[in-house]
This record gives C-alpha cells, structure tokens and sequence, in this order.
DNA sequence: CAATTGTCGATTGTTAACATTTTAGATAGG
DNA sequence: CCTATCTAAAATGTTAACAATCGACAATTG
C-alpha cells in the first residue's frame, strides 16, 4: 500500500491562503472583505467563504460587525504584543516540559524535514515560506505534547504576533535558533531548550 | 428618541444556549450534536447552525472531524486546566493593571449590578445564571483595559476551565470574591485588585 | 470461511435563490 | 449652503434543495 496521500479541505485551503495573504501584509489592515469577491477568486460559492471568515474572525486575523461584514484587523498595540509574548513562551514551555523524553527519532526526522524547508525557503529568500515553516516547527511541538487542544490555544496567538511582523523580514539567525532547540531536545537537554525557545519568541 | 432595543443576532443566541448546555453538563462529553436536530430545536436552517457550531468549535468547547460533524469536548487534563489558571490570571491581572485609574463612576455602578445578579443568582441557588453572572464580571474588566482583542483571548480559555467545573457547585466566598475585587479597584489598589484577582481564578 | 466489494441510509458540504439590512447618493426643504 | 429624508444598489443573513462523503451491513468471490 502506498503512502497515504494528504487531502486537504476546501475550507482549510481557502482559509491557509487568506492567512498567508494577511500575515504578509498583502491584505493590509482595514480592508474590507467580500464574500462574493472571494467566492469568485476561489471558484467556491459565499457559503464555504463564510465558514472561513468566521473562522479567521475567531483567529483575531479579521474582526466582524453585524450585517457590515469583516475586514483585515489592525496591528497589535505594543502592550498587547508583550502579553502576547508572555503567553506564547508559557505555551510553548509548557510544551516542552511535558516532551522529555516522549520525542521518537521519527519525530527528529520529522522536525529535520521542517527545518530544511525553513533554510531552503530562507536561501531562496521566500519569506512567506520562511514564516509557514517556522510556524509548522512550533506547532509540531505543540501538537506533539498537547494535541488539537493546545495547537487551538497556542494558533491563533501565533498569528496574531506575526501580524506585527509584516515587512521586517525574519532576521538571519532564525534558522540557527530553531537548529539550537531541536539540539537540546535531541539531547533530551529541557532547559537549554527552553532557555532558545524563549529566546526565539519575541 | 426613545432607548435603543438591544438587538441579540441569532447567531448568538444559539451560541449562548448551546454554551450554557455544554457547560452546566447537560450536554455531556462526547456526545454528538445533529445539525439537523439543532435547526429544529432553534427554529431555524441549518446555516445559522453551522455557523455557531464552528464558532464553538474554534472556542474549545466542541471539536470537529471531517465530514463526521462535531461532538461535545472532553475535560481538560489537569496539567492542561493549571496551564489555563496560569494564562488566565496573567491576562486578568494584565487588564486590571491597565486599567488603572481609568475606571468611571458608570463602570463601578455597572459593575456593582453584576455583583447583585450575582448575589441574586447564587440565593437563588440559580448556578447557571451564577457562572453568567461571574463570567460577566470579568468580561466587563477584560473588554475595558483591552476592547474585543482581549476579550477574543480570554473567553475560550473561561469557557474551557468552566467545563471542568461541572456539577461543583461554586464555592460559597464566590460572591465575596467578587466583592473584594470590586472594592480594591474603586480603592484604585492595584496591587490588592491583582491577589484578590488571582484568588479568584481557580 | 474470510476478505473484499457493493449498496443503502444518514449526515455533512455546497450551492443558488430569497429576505433583510446597510450604505451612498440624490432630492427636496429649511 | 447645509441638513434631513427618501430611494436604489450592494452587501450580508437566511433558507431549502442538491451533491458528496462516511459508516454499516449484506452480497459476492476466492
């Protein structure tokens, strides 16, 4: 039997790409959404379109009002931004701690794979490819120690943050950080791993 | 002029009873919720329907699977549930440090009604319209140092912790709790706000 | 007899038409 | 000239019918 091959949703799809086009500023702050414009763009009708909104509306990415529709939310005032930061680094530590020792070399091997596609898409200089692949390392992890359950917490603060981030593009090292806590979890090193995650998140 | 009405969406009058349901255990872990039925039960089609069931679903209190629709969530496990006291009470003790001296007479006076349908509630041995009431104190707190951002954060994190409470009819002091919240904020305490805050949240 | 395949029923996913609400522009009046 | 009201167009909210998918059980085949 061949290896399972992924289906994705229409949903999901519509949804990844709307994130995409919002976390990398193509869709700036403010703008207004259409359903139909949207359903055409997509080929789908307004019904997916709207089961999409209102999921992005629940991720904090757009914000609706009743019978006016949504738009692109504004950036995050710093206050908040540092909140936000708190959260995460507990999230994401939270995650960690409850690894040790849990993580299998198929797990390793996975991470590997996300940490390639984040150098290849940083050499190539495709930053919304950068930005997907980071994210796709923490969530593993998050996944990996508490499920649907956590990534659900721990997702839409994610994407909240890296609204903040538009057009600064990751700086150099982003790659080294993440390869220093995949070390210190493959050396079952907890601490060390969460002394670089902190120090990635900001 | 006269008062404007206060106008609930369906939307989210369905998403309050069905809250309700979920939370006070009527509508048990696990068990499987019919479009269908729902549409049925609430007098209208089944595309409001779905609209709160993903909401929901985004909220932690259902979870869904493709094309097999969505069932009631299951407790949290208890490492999970001190993770959410933990961020919960860094974003309650957030919201009140920024709110410091901003609080008018009208917010101590609406306030001060919450805390009597609170009172009410729980002499009336009513514990549904208690976590209303409760959920609705800190609600107002959250939404005046932080607007929909913040309330968007915390309420998913309340309404899954509440799903732990079930059956455990809330402690006797709540009601004092509250009480001494209030009173350390006109007293514009910040500090004791803040322990009195964290005692609460539990 | 076991395992695969095919069919049936039920439920969700999707669509397109209809109803309601909002917004913007024009028009009339002060 | 400004304001207020009305009207029409566009957008959202809702509905009901249609299509696709899944689970279970029966039938077929080796």
């Amino acid at each position: 039997m061949r290896e399972a091959t992924k289906i994705i949703p229409v949903r999901e799809q519509i949804a990844e790409q709307l994130r995409s086009d919002i976390i990398s500023g193509e869709l700036a702050p403010n703008t207004k959404l259409n359903e139909q414009q949207l359903a055409g763009r997509f080929g789908v009708s307004r019904g997916p379109v709207r089961d999409v909104l209102l999921q992005l509306t629940k991720e904090g990415l757009l914000v609706a009002k009743n019978n006016c529709g949504v738009s692109v939310n504004s950036v995050l005032d710093p206050s908040m931004q540092e909140l936000m930061i708190d959260i995460r680094r507990k999230i994401e530590v939270f995650a960690i701690q409850g690894l040790k020792g849990k993580l299998t070399e198929m797990d390793f091997a996975e991470l590997e794979d996300i940490l390639e596609r984040l150098k290849d898409a940083f050499d190539a200089k495709e930053f919304n490819e950068v930005t997907k692949a980071d994210i796709d390392f923490h969530r593993y992890l998050i996944n990996a120690a508490g499920g649907d359950e956590l990534v659900n917490l721990w997702h839409p603060i994610v994407l909240r943050m890296r609204m903040n981030y538009k057009r600064i593009s990751q700086p150099k090292d982003c790659v080294d950080e993440h390869r220093a806590i995949l070390e210190a979890l493959k050396a079952n090193k907890i601490n060390v791993a969460a002394t670089a995650l902190k120090a990635n998140i900001k």
